[in-house]
DNA sequence: CTGTTAGCGCATTCAC
DNA sequence: GTGAATGCGCTAACAG
């Protein structure tokens, strides 16, 4: 590149290369084949892109096409999880893929800022926005936001029909009932499953009950708390002390399991040994515990994909809800299966 | 907004109100007061706007001012972080203060990846770039990325003299010591303090160590480790059963912290009677330990409104490093001073 | 196969 | 106080 020169043009490159800018645009936009055009020319100029250090100007061109090559993504408490972070992760990877960025806006639960925000990236000329939340759980869209394509991500919202990304709880809830079931004796499931309004706890236990009937098993008990450490630490501590012993706990997030290890530390009760602990999460606070802990984890980078890939697949339209896997991440918190080696 | 009509342009707003687009433009840019324009107008293009519904092209008006309001944000794995991330919460919360957007890219630690982001930015026009870290450290910030206006955010490029927002780990050292100190007793550090090449550790231990000497004490012994949960939890206890026990116990991060706790566990020493804890960090982890630990937390939300905050300050241009106090996030798990109450 | 031409929507200089 | 004219850099009809 020529130092102290200004910014090349196209038309610096075309004037280098001997061509007008018609040929040179077609060609720095992969249609030289289509229109024909003499190798010579191709190999000139892109002789003469390299030699002068060119660089599309993508204002420019979003304003010629209407397409900025970004896509937004407005969410209440994303950025501030500490786990469910990751879909940022994995949706501004997914839009580096599509050569686009990502755009990001965090509402904090605001609905005023919400509109706002919206509004802005639609005057920023977004080619899509995700809309994301921290909890998996139903929301109603703003409708500012339809005049956008736009898909959902760890949330639904049936009235729209709009496309969305989110964990199979459900399929969860199995996964969890297939490792409960390794220990003997009662299931008892811990945490509120109505836990502020998300439908992962109802989601997971129903998944839960289905398998766990499949395999002749059945939710024996329910400990009702919220979903953080204190509480399930109480609370599982009180329940114990007031009813029959566990073979299994169901735990509906991490924080609730590690609640739980503490309060059987302060019982006689040893892990897994006496009673099985599994969990849903799937946080580094699993691999932080003693012995590590078995839990159904939420696949939060994979979310963030599939929404901006969804997002930007021309035919995507109403491809509904997308369910992904939550995978099991093996922990010492469950007796392990004899297998037959040969 | 009339229904079914294409986007209102400013000519149009300008046509409804009966005035010419230049003055639509002044009008609508502030500028009505200096170009001493009619009331009148003003009031008309106004409404226009309104009934139009109309709405500024920011592609259209970046194209000619040459500035897009959108500032991006490069990091290794600030995303990912689970408690790093809130520096994207600041971040955006601080470039929406400001009326612009936050374009964010993850390099993963990957040079090629983050030229390649570098490049594209600058293509996309960004009116500035943060370029931030998971881990506090030094860095060298990739050549492209000058072309730009640049923020180091948790992290240092001595070569370049760039303007960077990093918590002040010395002074965090510092208040360490005075929690640290209310306990009699050997003072112990747990976690490598070279770790991972961060300048965390030896600025945090220096800060610790300069301030425990102001107080007559002394850091006794440190106990090198990853600073992680299982090999603070082994060491420690391997520690501890090859030599006297300790009166307190200042953790690298809260990670350590836990690791300490559980290694306390297994021994006869209660928390925070017999030995005090206080760590680094500032994590949720910190309110899920009983007794609640003491942590000297990382500000990273303050961190990333700062970063943009001097990014966008015209002002701001060789503003050197700014460090960000480290506030105490008060728990259990160290001596309350008694206090002297009327 | 290549060049001419005309906008995309806006900000701004310069006459009136 | 206001309006006509120009160009930011690019894409894409349309004509040669």
């Amino acid at each position: 590149m020529v130092r102290g020169a200004r910014k090349p043009r196209l038309a610096d490159v075309a004037a280098r290369a001997g061509v007008s800018r018609t040929t040179a645009s077609y060609i720095l936009n992969g249609r030289s084949d289509e229109m024909r055009i003499s190798a010579e020319a191709v190999a000139r100029v892109r002789a003469a892109v390299v030699d002068l250090g060119y660089r599309p100007n993508r204002t420019a061109r979003s304003l010629r096409t209407a397409q900025t090559r970004t896509v937004g993504l407005i969410s209440d408490n994303v950025a501030s999880g500490h786990f469910a972070s990751r879909m940022l992760t994995g949706a501004s990877a997914a839009a580096r893929e599509a050569d686009h960025f990502l755009l990001i806006g965090e509402t904090d639960g605001d609905p005023l800022v919400e509109r706002l925000l919206a509004e802005q990236m639609l005057d920023q000329g977004v080619d899509g926005i995700v809309y994301a939340t921290l909890r998996h759980r139903e929301v109603v869209v703003p409708p500012s936001l339809l005049q956008a394509r736009v898909v959902l991500l760890n949330c639904v919202d049936p009235a729209s029909g709009l496309p969305a990304v989110v964990p199979d709880e459900h399929g969860g809830g199995r996964a969890a009932a297939d490792l409960a079931a390794r220990a003997a004796g009662p299931v008892v499931v811990v945490g509120d499953e109505r836990e502020q309004g998300t439908h992962a706890g109802t989601m997971r236990l129903a998944g839960l009950e289905e398998r766990l009937d499949e395999l002749g098993r059945a939710v024996d008990d329910v400990v009702r708390c919220d979903w953080t450490v204190p509480a399930a630490r109480s609370a599982l501590a009180c329940w114990w002390s007031g009813g029959g012993p566990a073979g299994s706990l169901v735990c509906m997030n991490d924080r609730v399991a590690m609640g739980a290890y503490q309060a059987l530390d302060g019982l006689d009760a040893s892990i897994p040994a006496d009673v099985a602990v599994v969990s849903f999460d799937g946080s580094e606070l699993a691999s932080w515990l003693t012995p590590t802990l078995t839990t159904v984890g939420l696949p939060f980078a994979d979310l963030g994909e599939a929404a901006v890939r969804t997002l930007l697949d021309p035919d995507a339209r109403g491809s509904g809800t997308q369910r992904l896997a939550m995978p099991v991440v093996h922990g010492g918190s469950v007796p392990t299966v004899a297998r037959v080696t040969p």
